[in-house]
DNA sequence: CTTCAGATGCTCT
DNA sequence: GAGCATCTGAAGA
């Protein structure tokens, strides 16, 4: 129990992937801890997989991140505009990561609003509230991540992931508490990586 | 509900 | 210079 120490992630990606749903991301910011339970996976290993960046051990200074130690932060810049997250994954040497695509706001839902929106939670159009944070550009704006936290050590105190929100000094979640089924699938936007397109290697909740 | 154009700038060749 | 692990708002069904 409690946070995710390095062995969690120094494992296969596609087991770690699969095991990261459910689970919490917590990143401590100046005004508070900003909190999400983890609801959308991608796996992407760049030794064989022509969606990675880091396809066939290609090493430029933006993939420079994933050739380190397992359980660290790999944050990319992407379309002129957003920021992705990652986890790096396997033994150092191996280039791989886990794409963090989605969460569902736990904890003080104001400070996840105010990062996205600038509004506190109870000024959010039902459309806003919806998808706070279903996307990957739009978990980074929530959680406030960019390059500038990209290469963080996971099993520090700034950004890392725990088994249950007791842990963070948070109370349960209904929701949460319900038998989870995890879904799986074809990962999204990845059109020009020819076979590795239909690798089911995205996972998510299923209610 | 779905599709689609446009925004926007870093990264690599 | 081309492309991108995205998002939004508008318009159509």
């Amino acid at each position: 129990m409690g946070k995710l120490e390095r062995e969690f992630y120094n494992r296969d990606t596609l087991l770690v992937a699969r095991e990261l749903i459910g689970k919490y991301l917590v990143r401590r910011a100046e005004e508070g801890l900003l909190v999400c339970r983890i609801t959308e996976t991608e796996a992407y290993i760049g030794r064989m997989d022509k969606a990675s960046h880091a396809y066939q051990y290609r090493r430029t200074g933006r993939t420079e991140i994933m050739f380190g130690p397992p359980g660290h932060a790999y944050i990319y810049f992407v379309h002129g505009m957003y920021h992705c997250l990652n986890f790096v994954t396997e033994p150092e040497g191996e280039p791989s990561a886990v794409l963090i695509r989605g969460g569902a706001p736990r904890g003080d839902e104001d400070l996840l609003s105010l990062r996205r929106y600038g509004i506190p939670a109870g000024r959010q159009t039902k459309r806003q509230r919806e998808h706070l944070m279903d996307g990957p550009g739009k978990l980074c704006l929530a959680l406030g991540l960019s390059r500038a936290e990209n290469g963080l050590d996971l099993t520090g105190d700034t950004l890392f992931v725990c088994e249950s929100l007791s842990d963070v000094g948070l109370p349960p979640c209904r929701e949460d508490e319900k038998t989870m089924r995890v879904g799986t699938g074809k990962r999204i936007g990845i059109d020009y990586a020819e076979e590795a397109i239909e690798f089911p290697w995205r996972f998510f909740v299923v209610k």
